[in-house]
DNA sequence: TATGAATGAGGATTCATTCAT
DNA sequence: GATGAATGAATCCTCATTCAT
């Protein structure tokens, strides 16, 4: 067996994430993943059945870091759900803040492949939404979040706005503070744009 | 030879509009775009540069009906900057309720021009980004919206939640209502999470 | 509309009949096809799906000669089997000698691709082979053949025979006279090789 | 490590006939041989050069079995030349019988090794051959068999045929029967189509 | 303007073969 | 001998774009 320094299978991953950040996943060249992971060609292939799987890896990753971070979050019954909000929030910027190239990606692609995301359910991103979509829906029912939020709507509006302005700060992160970022949305998912909430 | 009847730079524009909608701007066909205009492959490319500048097209169309309605609007004094945020937020709901094609290749492909404009202020995206965040300044400014709302990360945070919650619409009409996205959005960003905003 | 000189469907066919002959199927180069018929890689995927459907338009157009040729012959009530047999043995050592590429390819590549030819049962080379097995069936009826020979099995047997045959003069032309082959196979098929047919 | 208790060099010989006969000698993949054999992909290179090495190792075994079932009848002088070429041609079907897997191969296979086979004397299929020209060129020197049969023209047309009768014989078992076609070869060679071989 | 046949650069993928262990 | 991870050369095909008419 020949020598399998480094891990490929790891360095493949780390060099496609920062190959579709720069140039998006289109016009990512297979190639150029391996030589940045300092792999052949053919090494891709070893590990990965093709350019899309390679993607599919990435962002499932990414999930699946955050759902653990998140999931022992749920069951906890010391804290309230705004809490919980909070804290979830807090993990999905600062997940996003330590994975830029991820959430670049993430951006501008997760979207092209949400769709034949069928057999996915046990997906990693489906389930980390469903523990979102379970915290606010407690708080509506516990009183504590305005009855009509509706938390599967929320949650499409809250990633999306999050990813635009996660994918503003990583292309361009001399410009804006990401602390900014974190508190203007989280102020105002919180508690509106209106003075006084009025 | 084809009699000009049918306005070919429309047709290909209302056609292109259908196949990056369906496809996706990477996986759309140019030779598709010209079966469903009825016109040649190289008809294409009298009216168009390219792929590309047909896409520009499309964004740049819906973002100037948008501007359109919206501008008069400013200049008023006599209602609120709340009332104007609100009216806005309308006209963006319906413009994409009316054309959801055009809704769907936004959240879809909008970055893929994002990126090389650059402050073009003869972009109209530009100029209805413009007037959005000026509503707010303004807002902030006369006291009547949170000190600490920043308008221009509000503006990206808006538009990422909303263009993500009208792709879902567009693409599952029949399981989601528009006016029910609408009104969570406006709630959500107006009022907040937290009951009696607080 | 762009010329067409000299007809590039057919200048391709003729192409790559040539290159086939030459490197065989799998090892026969697009690109050599392509230069061969002097015309661009991408103009064989104008007029052919693909490597295989050039294959086949050679190999049907071989049979749909052969087969136009020996049609009329089958209706005429003027001649014995035994003629019209010789005859049609004649147009095939003809055809095959007009075309010894086709023969080699059909020798070499035609068994290959017989599997997947379900569909085609408007083949010409079915076509032929059903002409041939009449023939020799209704020369069975008629008393003038052999009543144990097997018309199915005797054209499987003197195709093959012949291809191979055609097979070794096509690609060694100087050392074996067609005409030679032609005559041993015709005796041998019609009276065998023992003495007085004994 | 596996332990060599099943002759890894056989066990490869083995697999491969399946894999080659299934698939053709150009779709075969190497991994499947490995696969089929239970050996690693290394062992094959082990034992074999290249793929195709293995396949002339396949044709050669083949035909030294048939050549060692062949030889010694040639030497005998109790029996006419006639009955020679009938024990041959015995022989011939009864090695294909036997082993289908290898007359598929053989029959789609054998030109690949054909071309750079140029008078190898060391090729048991060239001793075969030499054997069933030897016999035949006797037969007609001592007046048995017809003048004008060519020993050499008539090997290549019956191998030719009968290889071509034995392919779809294999391919399809069940509809065909290895006796009626061993007769109808039989009887066509020795005493042609035409009735009373006249 | 309008056409659509022609182009050709470009890239994902395959797979026989190697070789360090 | 035995392994199987690693290699990388090699090629089919796609498709945006062009241009002669």
């Amino acid at each position: 067996m020949r020598i399998k320094e480094g891990n490929k299978e790891e360095d493949i991953i780390k060099a496609a994430t920062r190959v579709f950040a720069d140039a998006g996943f289109h016009n990512a060249r297979m190639s150029r993943i391996a030589d940045v992971a300092e792999v052949s060609n053919g090494s891709l292939y070893v590990y990965y059945k093709n350019k899309e799987e390679i993607l599919m890896k990435i962002l499932e990753g990414f999930w699946k870091e955050l759902y653990d971070r998140t999931l022992e979050l749920t069951n906890r019954d010391d804290i309230t759900n705004a809490e919980k909000f909070d804290f979830m929030m807090d993990m999905l910027f600062d997940t996003f803040a330590e994975n830029p190239d991820s959430a670049i990606i993430i951006a501008n692609e997760q979207k092209h492949f949400q769709h034949r995301r069928q057999e996915n359910l046990t997906s990693y991103f489906d389930k980390f939404i469903d523990l979102g979509e379970r915290i606010v829906a407690e708080g509506v029912e516990k009183d504590m979040f305005n009855k009509n939020i509706d938390a599967s709507l929320l949650r499409i509006f809250l990633l999306g706005g999050i990813s635009e302005l996660i994918l503003e700060w990583a292309m361009n992160k001399s410009k804006i503070s990401l602390n900014d970022i974190r508190s203007t949305v989280k102020f105002t998912v919180k508690h509106g744009i209106l003075k006084n909430g009025k």
